[in-house]
DNA sequence: TAATCACATAAACATAAATTAATATGAGTT
DNA sequence: AACTCATATTAATTTATGTTTATGTGATTA
């Protein structure tokens, strides 16, 4: 029982969730993830460390970035938890920005060339000024 | 997002899943809660209150006994979370046992012939000792 | 109408979780 | 080998949550 009020402890959390959607659309680095929820870098590995212990995601090293996206192999009760999850987020707000974010935040990056924190910081500055 | 994540909030909790899948079997007053899950009124009650504010539960009082169940008008969302939970719990033990001690309970107020604390709280010290 | 019963709620306490600020790590670059 | 950069981790603070104890409420019965 203790397993299951524990997988859904691990949704109880916005930014979490958050996080989770966006890699379910794409694999991303831990400074996207930044750019795109507009929270602090020690924020975004917390919460993907807990998704990751929790089971949801994979992890893959490139250089100095390190990429999430949802595990391949996850377990029935995950998959049926995800499968919720794209029903309940289907049509909600928050969830639709995030994706529009994150398609900006891969144009600026292709704009700009470069995947770095520096890039994504100066991302989340014009975005935050956008939205004002 | 909030009003997803305070749902699975409502999940986070081993005896509010207890109740909320007893009460998915069958319609049941407090103290037979009480009596079921082994524990305290006031925290019985919280956790029904919790349900309720969260929209799953409907109550019907009969006498001084107050009745709760499964609205039969949730909403498309605690429809499709009431199928997930049903799902990942059908082999789980403590389910299970829980079915278990619910069929026994109403055996015992069958043959006793009342439905009140008194009745419930002799069959929780029974139940207890059977357990050792 | 006073007492009792089932249940609800408030207050108090204990524990756990989220966030930030500061620091560590470890791969890549010079 | 020293340095830099992306990311992880720790410690400290705040905030939220669960549980018990004590008390309130409203219906029923004596």
């Amino acid at each position: 029982m203790r397993e299951i009020t524990d997988l859904f402890k691990l949704l109880t959390d916005d930014h979490r969730v958050r996080i989770l959607m966006m890699v379910d659309k794409k694999e991303l680095s831990v400074c996207q993830l930044m750019g795109i929820l507009g929270i602090s870098q020690p924020l975004v590995s917390r919460n993907l460390s807990l998704l990751y212990k929790g089971g949801f995601l994979a992890e893959r090293r490139d250089g100095k970035l390190r990429f999430y996206r949802i595990r391949d192999d996850i377990s029935k009760e995950l998959t049926a938890v995800l499968a919720l999850l794209r029903g309940l987020l289907k049509s909600n707000k928050r969830y639709k920005d995030d994706l529009a974010t994150l398609k900006e935040c891969n144009e600026y990056q292709k704009k700009v060339g470069r995947c770095d924190m520096e890039t994504l910081k100066e991302f989340m500055k014009r975005h935050e000024k956008n939205n004002l």
